[in-house]
DNA sequence: GTCCAGGGAATCA
DNA sequence: TGATTCCATGGA
């Protein structure tokens, strides 16, 4: 496989760090260089930043690599007409927006995000990215690149035949069970991938993802945000947005006793149909300042 | 030892 | 509908 290269002229929205420990993706790993290294489908890519040119090179096994980039960094969208909107809303999120300004919502693989979500529950984003990896290594296809191994995200057909006591092994806990139970639903076309991706009604699709063993609300909504999918209205609450929302708009004493339904109101209103954006600045922001 | 993590499912009122 | 409780695991 041929190494390629594809340069873009740096931009505002684009920083490594805010992409890629925002917490919408468990697969890219920052080098000494301060670059990162990620995998996406069959693409091995690493994306530096130096001088004024954000510099992608990698291999690439799934059709052209510059349409493979655009896509998936969704370099198409405005991301400065997005954050000025939020900007306006009030001075937290003119902050929040500031602190996380580099912030692309990339176009994760559905099924990849589905399974990755469903492992997140009750976890921590380091355990996360563990066990996605050592269950990328086992069930997932080698690809070589610089003399490093990398392991692509299993397919559902992959992960057809492997058991709970398998997933238990590989330490997912009480999740194995899920992931056992949603790879079948979706093999036995119980829920049908590609038709949820055409499906342009957020409701129906929302209530499919929810049938799914291991999805919830939360995750069903990540799934939403974070994958192909790209439904920027709607607005995962997670304890680090709960205590966020409570904090800046809610300001309850004890923010667990503050109900999901309250905090999605006042998200609608506020941020309407980019809430979604709203809440991603807002928890890396929460999260990591 | 105790608390916590990008929650969901089961149970009960 | 809404509130509790349990669920593995590993790091702080």
């Amino acid at each position: 496989m041929k190494e390629q290269k594809y340069i873009i002229k740096n931009q505002e929205s684009f920083e490594l760090k805010d992409i890629f420990d925002c917490g919408q993706c468990f697969r890219w790993n920052e080098e000494e260089d301060k670059s990162y290294t990620g995998i996406w489908k069959n693409n091995v890519v690493n994306v530096k930043k130096e001088n004024n040119e954000i510099i992608f090179t990698g291999i690439c096994n799934d059709g052209n690599f510059e349409e493979e980039i655009i896509k998936y960094f969704d370099l198409d969208r405005n991301y400065d007409e997005i954050k000025n909107k939020l900007s306006k809303i009030d001075e937290n999120m003119k902050i929040s927006v500031e602190y996380g300004k580099g912030i692309r919502i990339l176009n994760q693989d559905l099924w990849e995000t589905i399974i990755s979500f469903i492992i997140s529950a009750n976890n921590n984003i380091p355990r996360i990215k563990g066990i996605i990896e050592r269950l990328s290594k086992k069930y997932g296809n080698k690809i070589v690149w610089n003399n490093k191994e990398y392991y692509t995200f299993p397919t559902a057909s992959q992960l057809k035949d492997v058991t709970v006591e398998e997933y238990r092994k590989l330490g997912l806990g009480f999740r194995d069970k899920r992931l056992y139970e949603t790879t079948q639903m979706i093999i036995n076309k119980e829920v049908v991938l590609d038709e949820l991706q055409k499906n342009e009604n957020t409701k129906e699709v929302r209530e499919k993802l929810l049938t799914l063993s291991g999805v919830g609300p939360k995750v069903a909504d990540c799934i939403l945000l974070f994958s192909t999918l790209k439904r920027f209205e709607v607005f995962p609450i997670d304890v680090w947005v709960r205590r966020v929302m409570n904090d800046l708009y809610i300001k309850e004493s004890d923010e667990t006793k503050v109900s999901k339904a309250k905090i999605e109101k006042i998200a609608q209103e506020k941020f309407g149909d980019i809430a979604g954006l709203a809440q991603q600045y807002l928890f890396y922001w929460r999260r990591e300042a």
